[in-house]
DNA sequence: TAGGTGTGTATATTATATATATACACCTAT
DNA sequence: ATAGGTGTATATATATAATATACACACCTA
């Protein structure tokens, strides 16, 4: 399972690992009906309490990403592809929201920022 | 003092008070050597404790945006323009690289991030 | 120069959130 | 039945956020 903890993040750790497992799921990386890794399995390859995969895990649950049965396991739910989108778009444009509230402190013009993301986006694509 | 605080956003409150004066402090809207406002007149304006916006102004400090005269006042300090521009390019690109990434978990192109860049941008000009 | 009123400071306290250890209950295969 | 996997519940420790209250310093004015 590739999940990175940082501990100077500030973030805490359960919010860590649901967001990493949330990406994996929207993504696909973890397939729909796939069972994840046991609260147990997961806690102990990252070294952590039982309760903060646990944590994690509810969370998850709320959100709609995963259904555990008691005794055998947490799974990957059928997701609903247009509200996952939706919130992550919505997601998206904060980012960019506070990406241009940072520009006008610099007074970094639009062409300059549209250069920045551009870069950044095909630096990530190259891989 | 146009400061805004949001109970929801799980942002503690000093930090969004030295956030939000920091902005200030950089668009020169809190000129160099004028006196912020004291910290118990911030925490009646704000309805908050002494204690907490004292916590903000130790950050200020602490990171060299504020000058402290006891039994005085709080004083904006002349800045490093450079590092403060920086140090804000890194954050602005930080919020992309982020954009970005959501942007690849929904399938979004480059076309369209960069569109909804320019919308975002231009809303906030027209004012 | 005494005192009032402004300023920042320090200590002790409360509430909340994060992370934990440990013991419990459930499910399945042997 | 029981061993060994699964998730669950309770009580606890620790850190952080926010607070109330009392203290100390600086300036102005009577």
């Amino acid at each position: 399972m590739n999940i990175i903890l940082s501990n100077s993040s500030g973030v805490p750790i359960y919010e860590q690992i649901e967001q990493q497992l949330k990406d994996m799921i929207i993504a696909g990386t973890l397939a729909e009906g796939e069972m994840l890794p046991s609260m147990r399995f997961l806690a102990k390859e990252l070294r952590i309490s039982l309760i903060t995969t646990k944590r994690a895990y509810e969370e998850l649950e709320r959100d709609g990403f995963i259904e555990t049965r008691v005794g055998i396991g947490c799974f990957v739910k059928p997701k609903n592809m247009d509200m996952v989108r939706e919130q992550t778009m919505c997601q998206m444009e904060e980012h960019l929201n506070e990406a241009v509230s940072k520009a006008d402190l610099c007074d970094v013009s639009l062409k300059e920022l549209t250069d920045i993301l551009t870069i950044i986006y095909e630096e990530r694509h190259k891989k």
